[in-house]
DNA sequence: GGCTCTCTGGTAACCGGTTACCACTCGCAC
DNA sequence: GTGCGAGTGGTAACCGGTTACCAGAGAGCC
């Protein structure tokens, strides 16, 4: 049943060689022979064997992508752009959920499935700061999200610290001063969520204001469960709340249907914000102001990374890993728009 | 630099053989040798190519599932599903998006990159009736979420009819007689879209009613955004609508948040419900009344039919391809509960 | 007309595993 | 001590491509 190049190549009457240089359309083949075996192809049914192939070229086309979990909106939509991106570059994607645990992300890491793709883009959360030797890899790999982890892996980060300070200016420019941080919960620091915190303190620091940690609604995972969990335990600690400031999309709209359920108004009587410029945050009512990492340039910047290392090889010793970190802008929406 | 299994032969003093008993799990090994073997393996540092692996065994491991978009939500839930059934049964999954056209979803069917993989889940969107001779492939397929394309292929659908009808007698049963629907639009009548507007109809009728067209509005893709300008197109007909039966979630989420443009109070004024469950639904407030067809049941039906396909070869041509219908269950929250 | 030079295409080695087949060793029974 | 069988592991062919190297043919030039 499986049509070999060498039964194409009996069949034209010519070589193997011919008929691989008339499928990879290289020169020196005349319109001829080509005709001949092309014909040959369509009377066979002929399709080339991809694994063939990639044994004897030692690369596959394809790459694999570990994020978190394609159920959060953000992932899925990262996922959904590095996947176009990749097949401009004519790459095929190969997605890894991790559900966000360092075991499964040192399972990505040293697997020998891993080998199944030419390389790697890596969404880490569970990784710690420690972890720095084990993305001491030898196959090309480019890192997510997080900045400062490795030194010798690009990484593409976007500016996390910048986008929650510009978020929480936004809300005390409101007049909002008792401002809930919704999701932290990062004990190594190395995290989004440690630099998003950092953001939100920051701002608060530049207005001369303290944050009071009871106004801190903590979150493992950053989902709609979490982030409303988060909202009810701040709320249910009897401090006035005039604006939230959520560490992500998913948790701000958590936050906002406990909001809701307790009868406070949003914007009214508080404002929130979020972070990701995920979809649904346009069509929610209130639709949400949140920070916008720009998802598109990521991708596209993480694909481009990790096609340059794969064709031209591992960055130089004597060069520093390259790094991208993209800008965010902050998008007003009806979330936090002052009233009237 | 690329260790392979001779070398590690070589260092352990064994053959190949040997090495692949070892690294295979083989019996008939002696405990001295798989210990020497393994203490090469790790001296060398040595990791199986995958690649020359699939070649001699004629399998990858891996299989495709080619959804419209993952930035749907759906899709990006169903995917979730089907990464993690896949897992579980030792495949890894590889995503193709194709956008819901027909072209790409043909694209998928017969260009030579579906042969870096074992076999398809194809959940097509653009394929039309007169399309099933090319349904008629070689490899292991299985197609989710249609019916009827072709009598041939296994296939996983969802009692779209009957639960199109459920939410619709749901609202009827609040009293709500001037429905729209959103989203419809498929001239072939063979999408979800068709079953789910039957449903829709048999229902109306079902109580003696007719439905108005005036009150239908389409949606080609089913996003948000043309939720919100269905539904927009809708009111500016300027009839009156006391329900709403969106084709799926999004469509519905893209409705209400006209609605409330509107100014028109969901569920007071406007009953409204959706199709497929997605956990953004839960959340939104109102919370959204749904049809869940249970995603993880429809993935690990069709990863475990295509499986099957995999192990035990095609249906015999004298069966009939096996078909699953998930069945549907209503789920009432907010947006449809009787006001008081 | 003979001789390069270029173009075309054949041969065979190679990618790195798997595995059919076979040979050897060793233990045990007679 | 010899024979036999089970257990262990070696050899080499094979999966289906790519490609280095080479040979033959035809064209152009003197």
């Amino acid at each position: 049943m499986p049509v070999t190049m060498r039964d194409v190549a009996r069949v034209a009457g010519v070589s193997v060689k011919t008929v691989s240089n008339v499928v990879n359309d290289f020169a020196h083949v005349s319109p001829t022979t080509r005709e001949r075996v092309r014909a040959a192809i369509d009377e066979l049914g002929y399709q080339m064997n991809f694994t063939a192939r990639s044994l004897s070229l030692g690369r596959t086309g394809m790459i694999t992508l570990a994020v978190p979990e394609l159920r959060l909106p953000y992932f899925a939509e990262l996922s959904d752009a590095v996947i176009d991106a990749a097949g401009a570059q004519g790459y095929t994607v190969l997605i890894e959920q991790t559900g966000g645990s360092r075991d499964r992300e040192l399972e990505v890491l040293t697997s020998a499935r891993r080998r199944m793709t030419d390389g790697l883009i890596l969404s880490p959360l569970g990784l710690r700061a420690g972890d720095a030797p084990v993305l001491e890899v030898d196959f090309p790999m480019v890192l997510l999200g997080e900045r400062a982890l490795h030194g010798r892996v690009p990484h593409v980060a976007m500016a996390n610290v910048d986008g929650a300070r510009a978020a929480t200016e936004h809300l005390l420019g409101l007049g909002r001063r008792r401002l809930a941080l919704i999701g932290t919960f990062d004990r190594e620091g190395v995290g989004a969520g440690a630099l998003r915190t950092r953001g939100f303190l920051e701002a608060l620091e530049g207005a001369g204001l303290e944050h009071d940690p009871h106004r801190t609604g903590e979150a493992l995972a950053w989902t709609r469960a979490t982030g409303a969990e988060a909202m009810r335990a701040v709320l249910d600690r009897g401090l006035e709340v005039d604006g939230v400031v959520a560490l992500n999309d998913v948790l701000a709209l958590g936050a906002m249907s406990v909001l809701h359920d307790r009868g406070l108004r949003v914007p009214d009587d508080v404002a929130v914000t979020g972070f990701d410029d995920i979809e649904e945050g346009r069509f929610t009512r209130p639709s949400l102001t949140t920070v916008d990492p720009d998802r598109e340039l990521i991708a596209r910047t993480a694909v481009d990374l990790l096609v340059d290392r794969l064709r031209n090889g591992p960055v130089p010793a004597d060069q520093p890993a390259p790094e991208v970190v993209a800008d965010c802008v902050l998008r007003v929406r009806a979330s936090s728009t002052r009233p009237g």
